[in-house]
This record gives structure tokens, C-alpha cells and sequence, in this order.
DNA sequence: GCGGCGCTACTACCT
DNA sequence: ACAGGTAGTAGCGCCGCG
């Protein structure tokens, strides 16, 4: 017998000789790949009963059917709770997760059975929740060597004792590998260039000579030798791997580059799945961020400052470059720089991911490619585990929907010295003070005196014990604040600190989810009552505040959901925290201060200067990403100069000059590009939209394009409806710009927005004239057959 | 045939 | 597919207009 320790990257499940294998693969301390395989463990499923003699009728019936359900490896009766009820359940475990399968099915019809729960929980889920372990931590197991197999460098093990978490959480090196596949973009999808970089310093680049089995045989082998951990690409899940699996298929060849001798193969949420290795789309990383909008990998890695002046070639020039010697140089430079750029991001990432693994439950390679819902669901999941509550079913039920935060007309104009005060996480504050949850809410029949109600709404949430939703964000608040204090003992820059602080980025995502989720139809404890109660609450809360802020005669100019826009006197201010403190056990905090702020007629949507200096925009044109690049740039500065200078006037100057710049096409083609979101299938669109027509013609000209694709067109000059002179910008240049559509619907309502408020009329500004109008007149007609 | 009007579709933002 | 609240542009159908 051997002692092994692993840090655990992969958990998978297979047959193997007849029977249900858990396989574990990690790496040991000396780096090396590990396999522990457990032949042990019984998937189960809980049928729920009416009662307790009804489960005992159930449990009869099944023990004597033994021929039946020969696969059943143990039942009992259990009392657990479920949304915070007693139930009485029977617990079934079988010998594979098939079998669990086919019996939940028949099982649950039998008349003594009310409900099913844990049925639809992955195995390896729930292999992790019973053995207690989590992805990205230490495990130790005590095992037997069972081969040396060439996949496994370290060797693969069978479990024979006891297998526990180890207790420490330091990430070994983990060997990585990035790649990039450069293929002919549009029409038959023929990869021309592979390249490939590990964590180590090796770097290739796969070629199609003569064919393109070359690049596929070449880029296996190169996985096997170097044998990563991890494999991160971007947008490989969508692209990369979809395209390496489809040529591998059409042209015969096994693209085995997993761990088991086995091919890539698709996942749950939308992953591409390695036996043994995590791999990582860290595009998927980028797309939960607010920038940079238009998330290419360049675009990406400059923003974060990975990198600076990335090497750009559009896929469209892919093709052309290839077939031409003098910029296949080029092409290579570019595909090695995508390798290189990728593998620097997943340095960026990768502690954020691994944090995010280790408190969700979720493997690695699963953390990306979870949506926000599906990360709260696995948190919960594993406390609902530890606290002895069955894990509902996922279900599909009807959307009803209730009212939320609260937001305040704003004051227009331009105001001075103003202070914004918000609350410190309102929601998840609020649903601890009132014990919010879904296991603590009281039926209308209820009788329970200690309750807190709900204003407005009448629903009441029992005091004690705490419900689920409250021990979990005590332990997530409690946790963030133990994490930001040891952040701030360290001085220095170092890797410790940035591992507590994607910790604490992890922690706080949850956290700020759970409210979200309690209101999202797909959650596993989805209750409508807890989210409507908890908006309801904060609804209160911001409205005491603002009679509070009234009887201080503290001026008020705006506020939304959790904040509240005032003027700035310390003292008032001051008076007005301790008041909330007092009457409501909240905290409202000053978070900033501007020293001037202006605000437009609508909600969301202002800009202030702070006392250092800075600009902020808020929900204005120029910070959408649905804007042109010249619309969004003239707001911005015209911001500046009137909050800086207060000086319309300039600011008007500034508008003339750029729009005179527009007509004179002087202005770089980038910046007339509008990028809009392809959010449906195209025949899902019920209207003609020009970021639609232009995705139509790209889908023509042979390109194969993602749902979620930015779609980046501009605004020429052909005659007709806005959709009809959209163009995908790669197909247009400056020459065929609508420069009176820019003008006129960009540039001039983007500055507008803020001049009006500071009396500019809309004639101070340039508008279309009679000789512009001539104009495209002429070209109408010219356009006519 | 066409402009004005009101409604809807669509996207992306704020908290 | 975490929630609801909100703004803004453009499309589209309808109406009236001798």
C-alpha cells in the first residue's frame, strides 16, 4: 500500500472491466501526472416519500424485487430536509450512474414517492461532495500501484483505503500548453497553421505541406511529448477544438490527445472536455468582463497590459497571406504571437480560475465555461451537502416577474461638490438581517411567531434557524473581510497577494450572485418570494434613507438601487450613516466624491469629475460598445471640457471642427466601425438590423459565425434604409462612409446629450445642409436602374 | 406615395 | 439563462392626406 498526494486537477468516470470507475488525475508534488482510480463508489438518487410508513411500503417492495433491481447496491430510509422541511426519503445507491438512471425513472412512479431529488447530480459531483474533496486542492489517498501506463507519467493507482482532502492549497507548477489554429477563414475551413508554446519555453508551429494530416499528426505528438496539465486556448472551445475534431473526423485520423488515449469531446456548458487535462478557453475568462467590448485576443491582452502594439491580421487576409511567400512570414509571426499572447493570459487568469474551482467544486476546465448561475448553483450545491439538505431537482417552471431596485429621476445640470453614498453589498446584507432563504420561508398555513414580514408583500421568513442563504453569506462576507485584511497586511506586490486577491474577486462574484439567483428560474432553490423580498427590502431601505437625507435637509440629486447622490456636508452626511446604522443595522458608506457631476434628463446616465482629477462616464454613449469609435471620442472629450473647463463653448468648437473632419473623410476608418452583438440566430431576427444584413452577407461570402460573435460594420452610402447600407467593415473602406450618417446619428447626438443640458440648442451645432442633401439625392438617383 | 405617430424589437448599459 | 430598471435607435404598421 502507498500513501499518494495529489493536487487534483480532472475528475472523470468510466467503465472499466464491467464496472464504474472514478478516475482522479492531478499532478504530484514533484509535478508528475497522477491517476487514482476508485472502483468504490455507488452513484445515488433519493426517492421522497408522503410518509414514513409509505417509505417503508416503498423500501419492502424494492428489497423484494431483488431480480429487478439487481444493480441496486444499498437503500435506506433517511430523514433529511428539503427547502428546510423534514421529508422522509429513501436513499438508493446503485452500481453505475446507467443504472441509478433507469431506476430513478421507474422508481419514482411508485405511488408511495412524491418527489425525486440528487438524480440529476453528475456522478464525479457526487463522488466529490461524499468524499468530501475539492478540484484545485491537495488530496491524499491511500492506494495501490496499479501500472505504469505511458500516458501517466507518475502512475496510475488504485484506491484501497481512505482518500481526504490534505488541507493545503498551494498550486504546484503546472505544465501549460497554449495554442492557435490558423485556418482558411471563410468557405471549406482548411486549417493552414497550428502553433503551440509551453509554460517550459517550447514553441512549433504545424504547416500544411501537402495536406492538412500533417498539422493534426504533428500537433497529437506534440501534446503527448510535452504532456501538459493544462491546455488554454481562445476561443478554443468554439473554434479551435470544433475545427481540429471536424478535420480530424473527415480526414480519418484520431486526434488522441488526452490522457486515457482518447479524443477531445464535448461537455456540459458548452465545454470541450480532455480526459486528464484541463482545458481552458480563456476567452470565456474575458467575456464576463466588462472590457475590453470587442473581446479579441489582442484587444484583450492590451487592455490588461499584457502587451503592447499586437501584431493584427484579420481572418479575411489569412487565405491571401498563405498563398503568398512574402507574407507567409507574417502569418507565422502572427500565429506564434497568438500562442505566446494566450499562454501570458492564462498567467493572468489562471489564479482567479483555480480560486474559483476550489470554492465552487467545479473542475478547472469547467470554471470558465460555467455562467455565473451554474457557479452559484455548484457553491450551493456543496453547502446544501454539508448541512443535510437534499439537492433539488432542476426543473422547468413558468417565469413570474416582481419588482426590483428602486431608481430616482435625476436632478439635470451641472452640480458642484456632490458625494455619492452607497451600501456595502445591500442584498446579501439584507438577507442575513431578515434570514431571506429559500429553506426559512413560511407557507400562508404557517404558524410561526418569530417571523420577520415583509413589508408590502407579506411574506414572512422564520428568525431561526438560519436559513441556508444566511449561513452561506455569513461564511462568504466573513471570509471577503478576512481576505481583505490579509491583503492589506502585505505591503508588496507579490504572489501571495494576487492569489488573495483573485480569491477574494472569487468569493465576492458568488456572494453578489446569490441574490440573482434566488430569483432565476433555473436555479436548483429557485424562490420567486426570496428575491422579490430581498428587492423589496432594499426598496425600504433606500427610501428611509432618502426621508432620512430629507429631515437632514441634505440636498439630493440622484440615486439607484444602493446609492444615493448628495450634497457633500460632513456633517450631515455623517449624521445620516449613524441614523441608517442605528435604525436599520445597514451600513451606507461614502464611496466617492465629485467635485462637479453632471446629469442628463434619464436614469443611468452622468458624468462626474473627481476631486483628483479624473473623468468618469456612466451609461452614456461613450462607454456602449454599440457606438462608433468617433461618436464615443467626441462625447468624451466634450465631457471633459465642460466639466474641467465649463466651457461649452470650446466644447462646441471642438464638435464643429471634428464634424467638418468627418465630411472631409479625414478621420481613420477604425473609427467609423459599429460593432453590435449577434445575439439570436439570424432567423430568429423578427426585424431588418444592420449589424443582421451585415452578419447575412458575411455568412454568404462563406464565414462561420458563433452565436455571441461581434459583428463589426459600418454605414455607407448606399441609398435606402439604414440595414441596407450596412456593410461589414473588412468589405468596406473609408471612401464608401455615410459621412452624413455619422454626423448626423452619431457623432452630433452623442455631443448633444451633454450640450443641451448646458443650454446649447440644437442649431449652434452643424446640421445637414441643402448641399449634402443635393448630394446623396444625385447619388440616389445614379443608384436607380 | 409619404410623413408622422406609436408601438415593438433590439442591444447594452446600471446597480 | 443570476435579477429588474432603463435609455436609446431603428424598423414597421397604420393613418391620414382630396
Amino acid at each position: 500500500m502507498s500513501k499518494v498526494l495529489f493536487y487534483l486537477l480532472d475528475v472523470g468516470h468510466a467503465f472499466a472491466e464491467g464496472s464504474m470507475e472514478i478516475r482522479l488525475w492531478g499532478v504530484d508534488s514533484e509535478g508528475k501526472t497522477v491517476l487514482v482510480r476508485d472502483r468504490s463508489f455507488s452513484p445515488w438518487f433519493y426517492l421522497i416519500c408522503r410518509s414514513k410508513s409509505e417509505a417503508e411500503k416503498a423500501l419492502n417492495l424494492i428489497n423484494s424485487s431483488k431480480t429487478r433491481f439487481h444493480k441496486i447496491r444499498s437503500t435506506e430510509l433517511v430523514t433529511k430536509k428539503l427547502f428546510g422541511r423534514e421529508v422522509t426519503a429513501l436513499k438508493i445507491a446503485c452500481q453505475d450512474h446507467e443504472s441509478a438512471a433507469e431506476y430513478s425513472e421507474s422508481l419514482q412512479k411508485l405511488p408511495q414517492v412524491s418527489g425525486i431529488a440528487e438524480n440529476d447530480v453528475r456522478p464525479t459531483e457526487q463522488y466529490l461532495l461524499q468524499r468530501g474533496l475539492l478540484p484545485c486542492t491537495w488530496i491524499e489517498a491511500e492506494t495501490e500501484f496499479a501500472k505504469e501506463e505511458r500516458l501517466v507519467a507518475g502512475g496510475s493507482f488504485r484506491l484501497t483505503g481512505d482518500i481526504r482532502p490534505s488541507g493545503d492549497r498551494a498550486r504546484p507548477a503546472l505544465k501549460i500548453m497554449s495554442f492557435a489554429v490558423l485556418y482558411s477563414a471563410s468557405g471549406r475551413n482548411r486549417l493552414i497553421l497550428v502553433s503551440a508554446r509551453t509554460s517550459e519555453g517550447v514553441s512549433v508551429q504545424f504547416e500544411a505541406e501537402e495536406d492538412e494530416g500533417s498539422i493534426i499528426s504533428g500537433f497529437v505528438d506534440f501534446v503527448h511529448d510535452n504532456d501538459p496539465d493544462m491546455v488554454v486556448g481562445y476561443q478554443s472551445n468554439s473554434v479551435d477544438w470544433p475545427l481540429l475534431m471536424r478535420r480530424a473526423r473527415d480526414l480519418r485520423l484520431r486526434l488522441d490527445v488526452d490522457r486515457a488515449g482518447g479524443e477531445p469531446h464535448p461537455s456540459i456548458h458548452g465545454h470541450i472536455s480532455i480526459a486528464g487535462r484541463a482545458n481552458v478557453d480563456l476567452f470565456e475568462i474575458a467575456r464576463d468582463q466588462a472590457e475590453p467590448k470587442v473581446k479579441t485576443l489582442e484587444n484583450v491582452v492590451e487592455h490588461l497590459g499584457i502587451a503592447r502594439h499586437a501584431l493584427r491580421v484579420e481572418d479575411c487576409e489569412i487565405d491571401q497571406a498563405w498563398k503568398d511567400p512574402e507574407k507567409r512570414k507574417r502569418l507565422r509571426d502572427y500565429a506564434a504571437q497568438k500562442a505566446e499572447l494566450i499562454l501570458k493570459l492564462s498567467e493572468a487568469f489562471l489564479d482567479y480560475a483555480i480560486q474559483m474551482s476550489s470554492l465552487t467544486g467545479l473542475p478547472l476546465d469547467q470554471v470558465p465555461a460555467a455562467t455565473a448561475g451554474f457557479k452559484v448553483d455548484a457553491y450551493l450545491i456543496r453547502e446544501a451537502y454539508k448541512l443535510g439538505e437534499l439537492i433539488p431537482q432542476r426543473v422547468e417552471r413558468p417565469y413570474y416577474p416582481y419588482r426590483g431596485g428602486l431608481v430616482l429621476a435625476p436632478k439635470p445640470g451641472l452640480h458642484e461638490n456632490i458625494a455619492v453614498l452607497d451600501f456595502t453589498s445591500m442584498y446579501p446584507n439584507l438577507m442575513l438581517l431578515y434570514n431571506v432563504s429559500p429553506d426559512t420561508l413560511l407557507q400562508a398555513g404557517d404558524r410561526e411567531a418569530d417571523a420577520y414580514e415583509i413589508p408590502g408583500l407579506g411574506y414572512r421568513f422564520r428568525k431561526s434557524p438560519e436559513g441556508m442563504y444566511t449561513i452561506v453569506l455569513n461564511n462568504l462576507l466573513t471570509a471577503r473581510s478576512a481576505i481583505k485584511a490579509k491583503i492589506d497586511s502585505l505591503r508588496r506586490d507579490s504572489a501571495e497577494k494576487r492569489v488573495l486577491e483573485a480569491q477574494e474577486q472569487a468569493v465576492k462574484t458568488i456572494a453578489n450572485a446569490v441574490y440573482g439567483y434566488a430569483g432565476w428560474i433555473g436555479a436548483r432553490w429557485y424562490v420567486r418570494e426570496v428575491a422579490e423580498s430581498t428587492a423589496a427590502l432594499g426598496r425600504n431601505t433606500i427610501e428611509t434613507t432618502l426621508n432620512e437625507a430629507r429631515n437632514l435637509q441634505l440636498e439630493l440629486t440622484y440615486g439607484d438601487t444602493d446609492s444615493i447622490f448628495v450634497e457633500n456636508d460632513a456633517k450631515k452626511v455623517e449624521k445620516l450613516e449613524a441614523t441608517i446604522r442605528e435604525r436599520l443595522k445597514m451600513e451606507i458608506k461614502m464611496d466617492k466624491v465629485y467635485a462637479r457631476v453632471l446629469f442628463t434628463e434619464a436614469k443611468k446616465r452622468y458624468a462626474g469629475l473627481l476631486e483628483d482629477g479624473s473623468v468618469e462616464l456612466v451609461g452614456l454613449e461613450a462607454v456602449r460598445g454599440d457606438w462608433s469609435e468617433i461618436a464615443k471620442k467626441v462625447q468624451e472629450k466634450v465631457v471633459e471640457i465642460v466639466l474641467r473647463e465649463k466651457s461649452p463653448k470650446k466644447a462646441l468648437e471642438y464638435v464643429r471642427n471634428i464634424v467638418d473632419s468627418i465630411h472631409r473623410k479625414d478621420v481613420e476608418y477604425s473609427q467609423f466601425v459599429i460593432w453590435k452583438t449577434l445575439a439570436k440566430p439570424l432567423e430568429a431576427y423578427e426585424v431588418r438590423a444592420p449589424h443582421v444584413e451585415a452578419a447575412r452577407e458575411l455568412i454568404r461570402d462563406g464565414w462561420r459565425l458563433t452565436l455571441g460573435d461581434k459583428i463589426g460594420y459600418v454605414i455607407t452610402s448606399t441609398p435606402g434604409k439604414l440595414y441596407q447600407k450596412a456593410k461589414p467593415y473588412i468589405k468596406a473602406t473609408v471612401k464608401d462612409i455615410d459621412a452624413e450618417y455619422y454626423a448626423a446619428n452619431q457623432v452630433i447626438p452623442a455631443a448633444f446629450r451633454i450640450l443641451e443640458i448646458l443650454g446649447v440648442s440644437e442649431d449652434q451645432l452643424p446640421k445637414p445642409t441643402a448641399q449634402r442633401r443635393d448630394r446623396s439625392v444625385v447619388e440616389f438617383m445614379e443608384h436607380k436602374p
